[in-house]
DNA sequence: CCTGAAATCTGGTGGTC
DNA sequence: GACCACCAGATTTCAGG
């Protein structure tokens, strides 16, 4: 799917805030109300908005805590490396996984309520996980910056 | 702000899709669609629910790349650091920042559509902050998940 | 005071040019 | 891509618990 000035335009102030009608949407991207529609329905559809969602303050839910997490494993079975994969997946504390080259095979980003908790998530981890060799912890002391938005270029 | 059972099931449906009609949110949270929306509006308005961002995908737009960054920093001078921070919330490159404890000063989560890209914005990172002292790199091969949301409990 | 129900009004949907 | 008619959902108001 190739996007256009008008739906990188759209993609960037729908990432802002996506609760926006498209009249509102029309003030700055010089299209019809009704264009603007069916252009983010497309954009659904194909799957480059793969979401709209809503974030929480973490304060306000009693769950404070960011544990960023640094993760070497043993790289030979594949099997096992799929596994893992998914096992991280499928924990709600695991907010973001990503699969890095460097000194850590895994970065996470896990919230947690307290260190307890965030223990025994550890805990889980190489125990169900035996490719797991050792990890990392960095507690977030402050969160600086927070979100998922990605800028898009109005021309390619 | 407390928040009652009726509020923190919302929250959970509404962080996976903020989209949804307040009827459809009816059908799980045993409340009339009217009570669903005035909840949800006391949760906006409160700051609760902070923002609602449409989530794309990367690879859709030419953004392929993610980096993860440990920085280390030179902490004496605290005007610096607030300077440091006030630079990287500003950068649209950086999606995420965390002031950490270990190792490292700050762990960042940033985009780019290439290296070079990467590269430059890293090069004025040092040049325009003297505090940094140094870091390292992660290339993301993959992304196994990706998200900010927050598990709620139901009862406190 | 907060929840559920009815009426109004605004925004989204699909056709057509 | 814009215009128009239609329908669904949101907002407001009011009654009941």
């Amino acid at each position: 799917m190739d996007l256009d000035r008008f739906d990188r335009q759209l993609l960037n102030l729908v990432q802002q805030d996506c609760g926006q009608t498209a009249d509102r949407l029309a003030e700055h991207v010089a299209l019809s109300p009704s264009a603007i529609q069916r252009r983010l329905r497309r954009l659904r559809e194909s799957g480059v908005i793969e979401r709209e969602s809503a974030i929480v303050d973490p304060r306000a839910v009693g769950r404070p805590t960011l544990f960023i997490v640094s993760l070497q494993v043993e790289r030979e079975r594949p099997d096992l490396m799929a596994q893992l994969r998914k096992w991280l997946a499928a924990q709600e504390h695991v907010q973001q996984a990503f699969y890095v080259t460097g000194e850590a095979d895994f970065v996470l980003v896990v919230t947690a309520p307290d260190a307890e908790t965030y223990d025994a998530l550890m805990g889980r981890l190489v125990s169900e996980n035996p490719n797991v060799a050792r990890f990392t912890t960095n507690v977030a002391m402050s969160v600086v910056k927070r979100g998922l938005t990605i800028p898009v270029p109005l021309e390619e």
